[in-house]
DNA sequence: ATGTGAG
DNA sequence: ACTCACATA
């Protein structure tokens, strides 16, 4: 998922709170650079999320977890007047919707965005006219803001990937490939496409992963469907690919093959789901993360990775019901 | 080595 | 929360 906003909906009857919560968060971070008070904002907009009853007042907000006196009295003046003069105020302000205009492109921070600002850049529009001021990662940003900013339904992705497990497959049966993210739980559009490989010839034990990535990169380039490169490193490829009309936002990541079910797992999500999941595996005695399941003694010390042969394995273990990838739409 | 950024 | 890749120094 990347930094766009995402507001929330279903169900949530404290959307609209939620939704201004998250723009004052957005503001300490991108403008502001108070990464303090964007978690304090964070925090209550997901205290308020997750509670069922839409809050009447900021004293009743008060009881739960995150939201003080200061949120509260947002709460209030949101609720008597439907606006908050703060965020008007953001709203109006130059350096901020100069920030958030320059962050919509890939690459591009609030560092970067305030930089940019500096030399009398404050728009896509003047930013297209200097690219020379952009490194790589960037320029694509910029070159595909549009493109990367809509949603890829989930049809397109079903191509790419048997696009990619032919163009994969033929270079060798071995790997293993999964496309992880909302496009495994299901949903009917995604943001970007998240490729999860493994090899046989690649452990944990292997310190160094030869050139497997490398090799299932350029294929992917020869056969036409990546079209632009950001980064590549030994285990982490993060690029662009384009079936049909609109370029896509693909990342291909290399795992060792004793620790995919992990990775898979948790590249799944979604993020609440894995908060969940590592919770109740934690109560059960074992510690889980991206890369392997331990069992944690009395000591507090994890012990060996436990050996994973399937998703289900991991569930097992720690005794946590068995739940579909459609099924963790947290 | 450190900061930025993505996920 | 944590890791990877990159761009500087």
């Amino acid at each position: 998922m990347s930094k766009r906003k995402a507001p929330s909906k279903d169900g949530n009857v404290n959307s609209d709170f939620c939704d201004f919560l998250q723009e004052l968060a957005e503001y300490e971070k991108n403008v502001a650079g108070n990464i303090f008070k964007y978690n304090a904002y964070r925090k209550a907009a997901s205290s308020l999320a997750s509670h069922p009853v839409r809050v009447q007042s900021g004293k009743e907000a008060m009881k739960l977890d995150g939201v003080g006196k200061k949120i509260a009295d947002k709460l209030d003046e949101f609720i008597k007047t439907g606006e908050l003069q703060k965020l008007k105020k953001i709203r109006n302000d130059d350096t901020s919707t100069a920030i958030n205009s320059l962050v919509r492109v890939s690459g591009i921070g609030p560092s970067k965005a305030k930089e940019l600002i500096e030399e009398g850049i404050t728009t896509i529009e003047e930013l297209r006219k200097h690219e020379d001021k952009l490194n790589h990662h960037q320029i694509i940003g910029l070159k595909y803001l549009e493109d990367f900013e809509e949603k890829i339904p989930r049809e397109e992705i079903e191509q790419i990937e048997s696009v990619i497990r032919s163009e994969i497959g033929s270079l060798d049966p071995q790997f293993n490939i999964t496309i992880c993210g909302s496009y495994r739980r299901g949903k009917k559009e995604s943001g970007d496409i998240d490729t999860l490989i493994s090899h046989p010839s690649f452990t944990s034990s292997d310190k160094k992963s030869s050139k497997l990535l490398e090799s299932v990169v350029n294929k992917l380039k020869e056969c036409g469907l990546i079209v632009e490169l950001i980064s590549m490193g030994d285990v982490k490829f993060m690029g662009a690919c384009k079936l049909v009309e609109k370029t896509r936002r693909l990342d291909i990541r290399l795992t060792p093959f004793d620790q995919y079910h992990c990775a898979v797992l948790y590249f799944t999500g979604s993020d609440l789901f894995n908060k969940e999941m590592r919770a109740h595996a934690l109560n059960n005695g074992y510690t889980l993360n991206e890369y392997c399941i331990r069992r944690v003694g009395s000591t507090g010390t994890p012990g060996e990775p436990l050996p994973v042969s399937c998703e289900e394995d991991i569930f097992d273990y720690i005794d946590y019901p068995h739940k579909k990838p459609e099924e963790r739409n947290l």
